[in-house]
DNA sequence: AAGCCGGGGTA
DNA sequence: TACCCAGGCTT
């Protein structure tokens, strides 16, 4: 039997019911493959059954606020996902008249879809004969074939793409694809894989010789940066307790676009109290303070793919109004990152 | 070709 | 800890 027939045929029998097994609308498979992005499934479902609920067709997330979009994102990391999937859907009601692409070329046009997407989705709700590459697949394929070339070279990319369209079954394109990466996910999976009842042992050159273990190849990690955050938290507080403080929104380049934080102060060390209370002024240009405390003695480390985040809260209490006051019975409407909202749940304002 | 971009689960 | 997750974009 061929190594696509026994996907299949395992795909058959163990695959998973999942909300966006149950329908072939584009918009819906586009929604659940962009949450799914470096993404694991019990992770991106409760985000997906709320993008669904909230939005039921791609017009009406076209209608939205990019602030509703990325607070409806918030926690899932990646947010240029959000920001592109909110584009991609301006771009299928103004440039495609509201239906969706319907085959792989179109839908590499749009903002946020890549190779991999445009193959998911073409395959699943079109029978387009694309095949999927996703970290799964690689994993799958390099471990069966026994091929060692580091799956995220420029030449890996290339020869896994070429295999994987070569081994594909184009008449059952879309069980067949989500079958290899199911397979990949349930049985193949990246440690202690389920070799000992693995329909395709027989034939699995890895297995064979013993390089399931070393299978695929990954060429080096990303290195790590420190950076020191001190968040400012300007209080202003009367008889009914807090209630004003700020947010700014990130821009520009970096971590966390467009999402809102506390006023930032950076520095290149954990700072100490005697050094915040000088240097909060550069941040809070306009707000004089009557007493800063630090929230957290030790230092949150926050961390991010490529960087480490020591932070440190601290709570600037003012007697007077100032500029861009937020009450803070507001706050959480506005898109976060999981640090703040973290902050923002210890503190409980 | 290499770097950037989150947050969380797993062993 | 280290690695990985239904990757894509920018430099």
């Amino acid at each position: 039997m061929s190594f696509s027939s026994k996907i299949l045929d395992w795909y058959h029998e163990n695959k998973r019911s999942l909300p966006w097994r149950e329908t072939i609308d584009p918009y819906k498979i586009w929604l659940s493959e962009i949450i799914l992005q470096q993404t694991r499934v019990a992770q991106g479902t409760p985000y997906y059954l709320r993008f669904t609920e909230v939005f039921s067709t791609v017009a009406d997330l076209a209608n939205a606020d990019e602030e509703q979009v990325l607070k409806l994102w918030q926690g899932l990391g990646y947010y240029s996902r959000a920001r592109n999937l909110h584009a991609a859907a301006k771009m299928v009601v103004d440039e495609y008249g509201g239906e969706f692409p319907d085959n792989y070329k179109k839908l590499l046009t749009l903002k946020g879809v890549g190779d991999y997407t445009a193959s998911a989705i073409s395959s699943i709700c079109f029978n387009e004969p694309q095949a999927v590459v996703d970290g799964n697949v690689y994993r799958v394929l390099a471990r069966y074939y026994g091929v060692d070339i580091p799956i995220n070279s420029t030449e890996g990319i290339k020869y896994f793409k070429t295999l994987a369209e070569k081994v594909m079954d184009e008449k059952a394109i879309r069980d067949y694809n989500q079958g290899i990466m199911e397979f990949g996910a349930i049985q193949c999976t990246p440690k202690k894989p389920l070799c000992l009842l693995c329909p395709l042992s027989d034939s699995c050159v890895a297995l064979e010789k013993g390089l399931v273990n070393d299978l695929p190849v990954k060429l080096k990690k990303t290195k790590v940066r420190n950076r020191y955050f001190n968040y400012l938290i300007p209080i202003y507080k009367d008889a009914e307790g807090i209630q004003f403080t700020r947010l700014n929104q990130r821009i520009g380049k970096g971590i966390w676009q467009n999402l809102w934080e506390f006023p930032l102060l950076e520095s290149k060390d954990v700072l100490k109290i005697e050094e915040v209370t000088i240097k909060y002024k550069e941040v809070l240009k306009d707000i004089k303070s009557r007493e800063v405390l630090v929230f957290n003695d030790n230092a949150v480390v926050h961390k991010l793919s490529h960087q480490h985040l020591y932070t440190k809260f601290w709570l600037v209490y003012t007697n007077d109004t100032f500029n861009d006051m937020i009450p803070v019975r507001e706050i959480t409407h506005f898109p976060v990152p999981v640090l703040i909202a973290d902050f923002i749940k210890a503190f409980k304002f």
